[in-house]
DNA sequence: GAGTGGTCTAGACCACTCC
DNA sequence: GAGTGGTCTAGACCACTCT
């Protein structure tokens, strides 16, 4: 078989959007359309769609048909956000992302010994435990990014670090105060496909939609580590911006 | 429904990945196998493995089998590469990433008016012309990496950058040579789904496997953009480090 | 040649949205 | 209620790999 029907379909529709004559949000054929247009088979209509879902082009929604997804990304800012000023001027640095769009954070606090590969990048004993912090970023209605943040609890169990709100500047603020200011970054950045319970927390659409995991570890100029933050995103929804000089 | 059988039979079989009674490389179950375990039909037991397939948890391989896929991503580290000590000492800053692996690129060189998107990012002229450099880049015998450079042609057609082989410390080392020694950096990062063009480009398998771009600029000293980089990456091939200060 | 995944058909029932 | 996508069956033939 040169190339199989289904994704003879799947080309000719994915032909179609690209030359505009689906834009975003429209409504493309389904599965009876196709059905009816090719003389095929409901499953093979399926196949054909499921390329193009996979693919992150189109998403379907039950009872109402599969539409060209939207990208409206949001550019985060790595340096700026992060920028000592900043904080240091009781900003929140999430803020840099939301420019006037509806931002909500759900925060819970807990305080556990470390899974292994935290205490492992904390440089803890194995008796030590860590204040966790752990957010869920909602913009305009859809979550988008999940955070998990690693403190060792003997540095910051007795500071608003511990508690639900953090005050104004944040942990970064907090930590200062306490003489353990953030001076130095690191960024590990990768993507991959979602697990059920993430596609679940981010509301993805079934497939076609990756992940993108952030792990940022943040040292003092002693080059302490005194934070590891895992991150998953929405890749859709972001774009991570990075400036830096030679 | 609660949940559908496949569903069900795909949470299984990601629980004993999990579980380690299936390690990376290790063949799954097989659709003859699922059929007779779980008395179901064929096309069901396909959507069980799809959605492993889907994650980027197992790859099926015709007439072979489906295999827990295996992960040995490479760490880029964006600015150890592009330090200035590092071309300005004749070292390709490719190598980097390929520590004691075996790395081979393959380069076509051309000069081209720019599409519009690289022409604003330029700060070009309609009229003016760039020189692309398209690469492709194997590692142990799989492509990992599609990158083109763009440079303006009037800076750059007469120097090596127009000519496959760059020389010593490649294109950024000509680039200070001609007076435009890149300073600074912004590296753009996003993560999709790839086009059938790029999963065939890179071999990646039909599914589970996103790309990321990479669209990085480049800037002299005075602020003049003289490069602009689009890459496209096997998002299972890579781990991004970024590393920066507050 | 036996076993594998890949494609395809022609039906069916269901849950969901509102074209 | 009509139309939509989601799930499922029980067959079939094919191309591919080598358990």
């Amino acid at each position: 078989m040169p190339e199989p029907k289904y994704r003879q379909i799947a080309n000719e529709l994915r032909a179609a959007i690209r030359a505009g004559e689906y834009g975003p949000g429209d409504r493309l054929p389904g599965e009876n359309d196709l059905m009816g247009r090719y003389g095929i088979a409901r499953m093979t209509a399926r196949q054909a769609l499921g390329v193009l879902t996979t693919e992150g082009v189109a998403a379907a929604r039950k009872g109402a048909g599969v539409f060209v997804r939207d990208f409206t990304p949001i550019i985060r800012e790595a340096l700026t956000r992060l920028s000592h000023e900043r904080w240091a001027g009781g900003v929140s640095i999430w803020s840099a992302d939301a420019e006037g769009r509806d931002l909500s954070i759900h925060t819970t606090v807990s305080e556990t010994g470390p899974p292994e590969h935290i205490a492992a990048l904390l440089a803890l004993d194995e008796a030590e435990r860590v204040v966790v912090r752990a957010r869920r970023f909602i913009l305009d209605g859809k979550p988008v990014l999940l955070s998990t943040s690693y403190f060792p609890a003997n540095l910051v169990a007795d500071s608003a670090i511990a508690r639900e709100d953090t005050g104004p500047g944040g942990s970064y603020a907090r930590l200062a105060e306490l003489g353990h200011a953030p001076a130095h970054f690191r960024e590990d950045v990768r993507a991959r496909m979602p697990q059920p319970e993430e596609a679940d927390a981010l509301e993805l659409p079934s497939a076609g939609t990756p992940v993108v995991d952030i792990v940022r570890t943040a040292l003092t100029d002693a080059g302490a580590v005194i934070e590891v933050n895992e991150m998953t995103l929405d890749a859709s929804a972001y774009i991570l911006r990075y400036d830096f000089s030679a």
